[in-house]
DNA sequence: ATCCCGAGGG
DNA sequence: CCCTCTGGAT
């Protein structure tokens, strides 16, 4: 894809959803690095199911560190990975309490030195807590990237690079989500809706048959 | 490179 | 049945 052409694409998901959110549910920063944590190689939705009933029992990292990861464990054994995921989750709100004050750290160093939390899970963090111009680069994101020609890469890195490189100022903030909500519902991984799609004329790989 | 690991879709 | 889902740690 052209500089133009990139261009054009952003604007379209702009004027199609001007203020694009996460689909998990979340009622402070510490839940949403918890959400976002479990959300691991699973789906918004099967996470949603499973903290609606978690958060209100335990919405702090001190109710958290409480229930424990025995506790935890109980209230998402429908996830997938949720033994590593109750593991890191009671870690992690111990390790808040003890170095951050029970707050969510703002820096990535911090944050990918808490106990289930990666490169992706921190760049998730400080986009959808506070902001910031960073691009999570997650299965969504990597498939569409390649799959147009919008952020060709190897990995999750390169696709990062290209995206922080490619994509208009103005836009990367917002980036992320339509990304994810392009691939999620549009791109699909199996079998895209190029009929649906919104920036077929702008893809390198639109499919012919649909 | 491998393991973790349930639910939903095709 | 097989593939996929907002990955991270070893």
């Amino acid at each position: 894809m052209t500089k133009a052409e990139i261009g054009e694409a952003f604007k379209r998901w702009h004027a199609a959803n001007p203020t694009p959110v996460t689909e998990l549910e979340y009622g402070s920063p510490f839940q949403l690095l918890v959400a976002v944590v479990m959300s691991a190689q699973a789906t918004d939705k099967g996470v949603n199911i499973a903290t609606r009933k978690l958060f209100p029992v335990a919405p702090t990292p001190e109710a958290m560190a409480t229930l424990g990861e025995a506790g935890i464990t109980e209230y998402i054994r429908t996830i997938g990975l949720y033994r590593n995921k109750a593991k890191n989750v009671a870690m992690l709100s111990r390790q808040l309490l003890e170095r951050h004050g029970g707050e969510v750290p703002r820096d990535r160093e911090s944050l990918e030195a808490l106990p289930g939390v990666g490169r992706k899970t921190a760049n998730v963090v400080l986009n959808s807590i506070w902001r910031e111009p960073v691009m999570a680069v997650d299965t969504h994101i990597f498939r569409v990237g390649n799959r147009m020609g919008l952020a060709p890469g190897k990995d999750v890195v390169a696709v990062e690079k290209a995206l922080m490189r490619r994509v208009p100022k103005d836009y990367l903030v917002d980036a992320h989500h339509w990304l994810i909500l392009h691939g999620r519902y549009v791109c699909i991984a199996r079998k895209p809706k190029c009929g649906e799609c919104i920036v077929r004329d702008l893809c390198q790989f639109p499919d012919k048959t649909d």
